[in-house]
RNA sequence: GUCCCCAUCGUCUAGCCAGGUCUAGGACUCCAGCCUUUCAAGCUGGCAACACGGGUUCAAAUCCCGUUGGGGACACCA
């Protein structure tokens, strides 16, 4: 198999990218990238597209943004184009006549009716379905005189009836399928135009792919797509054909009724719901693509690519028993086809988010804070553009989330910090939890409130110290104070040390939110 | 239905090709404990798998056969 390493990634423009579509693409790109080939991006659209743009353009941004970038294809040129297949038309008819001319397909003027009674009478017979091929066109003669009956007709493969198709696969090794088993398969419809296995083994040999690297379900397909480049005397590539991503569903068209079936799933369930909460809160447009099947959910929420890519790259793949952290770079050095999986892999929403925390945790804060700061723009919780206090008050809350914020969107369940302090919601169970009910917690508070106008230096350290004093004065747990105020400055049970969260409002926003708890319990008393 | 592919903890996987070092290793989840002002994190410990049945062999997760289960392909879809 000399000449250069070239790979493809041959996607439909269907409107969206798919999670197991993403792998097949990374898959590909690392083999390239890793061994100094290229890597093409070719559209297998058809004639009837329409909206091409619209269908193509979730794709393209998906890979760009996974950083999954492509040497030839749409926006980036090349050699081998056009690499769209519908353009492609010319070549694929041409091919198909070649075949006719080699004997090694025929133009057949069956019926759909006459075939499906063939079909049904193999079917009530138990047996296999072959074509009987009573309506090949041997002749030109034969051609004149079923079109003379009013037939319209097709080229089909002239599959071989004996004999054994072998092949090596890069990733299962040597296959083998009785040619008998391959149907004489249509590769030219009544109108003229072609389809895929022709139009793909025509394609991938035209632009001088040397490895055909692809999902499992074509497998099958690959005796009639080896059939026609052997045919045509193409030299052939190496087929690796990856496991499925056994996410829930094929890789079929998404139906509102399937995403409801993977929605069952806590986990998967569990992703969809943050990232929609992220979505509400930031005014991001929610579709019915918006689920963790489509890569752009991820881009939206805010997970980092290389965390995907890291991921996605161990869902069939594995360097050694224990190394999981890699950076693209690292991935495209040590991928090899050899180490990837037979068996189907499934996605694990809690171990991608697990990988997304490492690699949100190992950036620096202020990428963090780069990475966050749309968020709150798109919420409108910063002015537009945001002040340098903002920015700056920002950088302390990223700094005091530390890990909590996994991807970028988790920074809005912060938004408590950048709501004007009358704007702060209560929530209600911690509210009557740690106000309400304790009998001297609003008395607690008032004092409380009486030290914090007066203490000197308004800094975590200093503010801890003068907690401490005040509980030890009056006897009192930590406990018994420290709820009642983290409920009046954020109005949440949960959150970051008290005493960074008091440092980080600040003495002014921290009165003025005790003062109006203090209200709010005054009112409910 | 026919053909093809696949099968290690709940999940992702290492080990399988070159059988012994595997009372099967790692990671995620889960559980318990520690830490602790809440949450998250962290630390310690724990539960948990070679689908089943035969065979080959001194020895099988590893090799062979069968069974079962899962997936895919069998379109004038891609």
């Amino acid at each position: 198999m000399p000449g250069p390493i070239r790979t493809r990634f041959a996607p439909s423009p269907t409107g969206y990218l798919h999670i197991g579509g993403v792998r097949t693409a990374l898959f590909n790109w690392l083999f390239a990238r890793g061994r100094g080939g290229a890597f093409v991006l070719r559209i297998d659209d058809t004639d009837v597209e329409r909206n091409l743009e619209e269908a193509l353009q979730p794709i393209v941004d998906g890979l760009r943004w996974l950083g999954v970038d492509w040497d030839e294809g749409p926006g980036a040129g090349g050699d081998h184009g056009p690499y769209f297949q519908s353009q492609r038309a010319d070549s694929h008819r041409a091919a198909a006549a070649r075949l006719v001319e080699r004997g090694h397909a025929y133009w057949d003027y069956a019926t759909p009716e006459e075939l499906a009674a063939e079909r049904e009478t193999a079917r009530t017979q138990g047996r296999r379905f072959l074509y009987s091929r009573r309506f090949r066109a041997e002749t030109p003669a034969d051609r004149e005189r079923f079109e003379a009956e009013g037939r319209s007709g097709v080229v089909r493969l002239l599959m071989p009836r004996e004999g054994t198709c072998r092949f090596t696969d890069a990733v299962r090794g040597e296959v083998e399928v009785e040619w008998a088993a391959e149907q004489d398969h249509v590769i030219q419809r009544g109108d003229g135009s072609c389809l895929y296995h022709l139009a793909s083994a025509v394609d991938d040999h035209q632009m001088a792919i040397s490895h055909v690297i692809r999902a499992e379900e074509h497998l099958s397909n690959t005796p009639r797509q080896i059939f026609i480049m052997e045919s045509l005397g193409y030299e052939l590539p190496v087929f690796a054909h990856l496991p499925f991503v056994a996410e829930p569903g094929s890789s079929k068209k998404l139906s509102k009724r399937k995403l409801a079936r993977y929605l069952q799933h806590d986990d998967f369930r569990a992703l969809a719901e943050r990232g929609e909460s992220i979505a509400r809160t930031a005014g991001i447009e929610v579709d019915d693509t918006f689920n963790p099947v489509i890569v752009d959910f991820y881009r939206k929420v805010g997970f980092l690519p290389e965390a995907l890519v890291n991921y996605l790259a161990l869902l069939g793949w594995s360097l050694d028993d224990k190394t999981e952290d890699f950076t693209p770079d690292e991935l495209v050095q040590s991928f090899s086809l050899e180490r990837v999986n037979r068996a189907p892999a499934s996605l694990d929403p809690q171990k991608l988010l697990v990988f997304q925390g490492r690699h949100m945790a190992a950036r620096p804060v202020e990428e963090r804070v780069e990475l966050t700061l749309p968020f709150l723009r798109l919420a409108e919780l910063v002015a537009e553009p945001p002040s340098e206090a903002e920015v700056d008050r920002l950088r302390r809350v990223v700094e005091a989330a530390g890990d909590r914020i996994v991807v970028a969107g988790d920074i809005l369940d912060y938004a408590d910090f950048f709501l004007p302090d009358h704007e702060l919601p209560y929530d209600e169970k911690a509210f009557e939890k740690r106000l309400v009910k304790p009998e001297e917690a609003g008395d607690l508070l008032r004092r409380f409130r009486i030290e914090l106008g007066e203490v000197e230096a308004f800094d975590a350290v200093a503010l801890e110290r003068g907690m401490r004093a005040f509980t030890e004065a009056r006897g009192i747990k930590l406990g018994q104070i420290i709820h009642a105020v983290r409920v009046a400055v954020t109005g949440k049970a949960v959150g970051f040390g008290m005493f960074e969260t008091l440092e980080i409002l600040g003495r002014e926003s921290c009165l003025a939110r005790i003062d109006r708890a203090l209200a709010e319990l005054e009112a409910r008393r």
